[in-house]
DNA sequence: CAGTGGTCTAGACCACGCA
DNA sequence: GCGTGGTCTAGACCACTGG
């Protein structure tokens, strides 16, 4: 156990147990110096890594003080269909049912990929995807059929680095979709949009459709970090 | 600008631009120490930062290295109903209609508080609340009426730190929650079940239930932390 | 304007893990 | 072994901000 490990813990079991309220100003600084005897570097990384995880506000002359929870953000995993499926001891499956360039698309700026398939578990339909990927920011896709691989698998580990904004609602299958899916139609299933950029730039937008019975995300929130 | 600041942009650039590929060496902080004339402790912050943001892997003796893109998570923001009706434009008023102590509740370890209530925007129907209140680990919750305040929002002011579950799926609502909510049975619905604890002692239970065409739920992922 | 946190330095010792 | 990152020290100067 480090110092810095052991003033951050300390001060969080304070106010886990609520001796400490939000609002409550924490020691001073060079106060934790003196009482763990040691440089004032190690307190400010404990304080930081505190702050860091929220738990904390530091405020220059006046102190570092409890701040006051906000459970208003979690961690979302955002599902590797097929770990998902292996997870549950099924046999993943991809199935490619379209794969077309398109000229022209609404917020990219080059021609694009479309690629439309189902994600199947044991052979049943798992999860319906359409997906669109930028041609101008990743050329290479043109060279994929995209008939053995899912684009998703495929994206992850020929595109370096990217940031995403998911959309998730709940919506009801529509005629050709329930067909697809092998469900009633208008039975609830979950939408997943999911827009991917790389320096700004558009990579790959994706619809992914799942049967409201047969998944679910799952989101976490813990004020480490 | 920091140095530090400068160091972890700089680093951040060559990873984005994809002149750094994933796997890819950067260089040891003692070369960092000499190319920005600055001291150890200053490079090591930089990095950590990053190590942080998932971008990069440290390696005693090996080195850092590029890490390998996951965009396995994002950052969902859980909704406070109250201002994400403020947003819109809309009226924001909490209904209760029912209260009452629950001696036993699966995973408690004691009675519970057991409220029902309407999330409305405008007059109309936006969501319906169920929740379960720990009277062991909120015993002050006992003394309110909640009929003004939503219990989420009095929660969020009475106690102190917590860890949090999201479970998110499509559903579609039974006959009576249409009925409250104003829909036409087995509309798809997005139901939100939040589970929270505090030193691993549950301290609310709550489900909440959204019309799909009413509400969605966004989830962002950026490398930077 | 005084005291706080923010940032930085130039060292040091240690533990780990590859050769 | 030996070089790497992990941690720490005992200072220092600065910018911000609350009283």
């Amino acid at each position: 156990m480090t110092v810095e490990a052991r003033i951050r813990q300390e001060i969080e079991a304070r106010i886990y147990s609520g001796e400490w309220k939000p609002g409550h100003r924490i020691p001073f600084e060079h106060e934790l110096v003196a009482a763990y005897g040691c440089s004032r570097a190690t307190v400010s990384k404990a304080l930081s890594s505190l702050s860091n995880a929220g738990l904390i506000e530091r405020r220059r002359k006046a102190g570092s003080f409890v701040a006051h929870p906000q459970v208003h953000s979690a961690v979302l995993e955002v599902p590797d269909l097929a770990q998902v499926i292996a997870a549950r001891g099924g046999d993943y499956r991809w199935s490619l049912m379209n794969r077309r360039v398109e000229t022209v698309v609404a917020d990219f700026p080059s021609p694009a990929l479309r690629i439309d398939g189902l994600h199947l578990e044991s052979g049943a339909p798992f999860a319906l995807e359409q997906r669109l990927i930028s041609l101008g920011a990743v050329p290479g896709a043109a060279d994929e059929s995209f008939a053995a691989e899912a684009p998703g698998t495929w994206l992850l580990q020929h595109v370096p680095w990217t940031s995403a904004r998911h959309r998730i609602r709940a919506t009801e299958a529509d005629r050709a979709e329930a067909r697809m899916l092998d469900l009633r139609p208008r039975t609830a299933c979950l939408e997943l949009l999911r827009t991917t950029w790389r320096n700004g730039a558009p990579v790959t937008r994706v619809r992914q459709l799942f049967p409201g019975d047969r998944f679910d995300l799952i989101a976490e929130f813990k004020p480490d970090a």
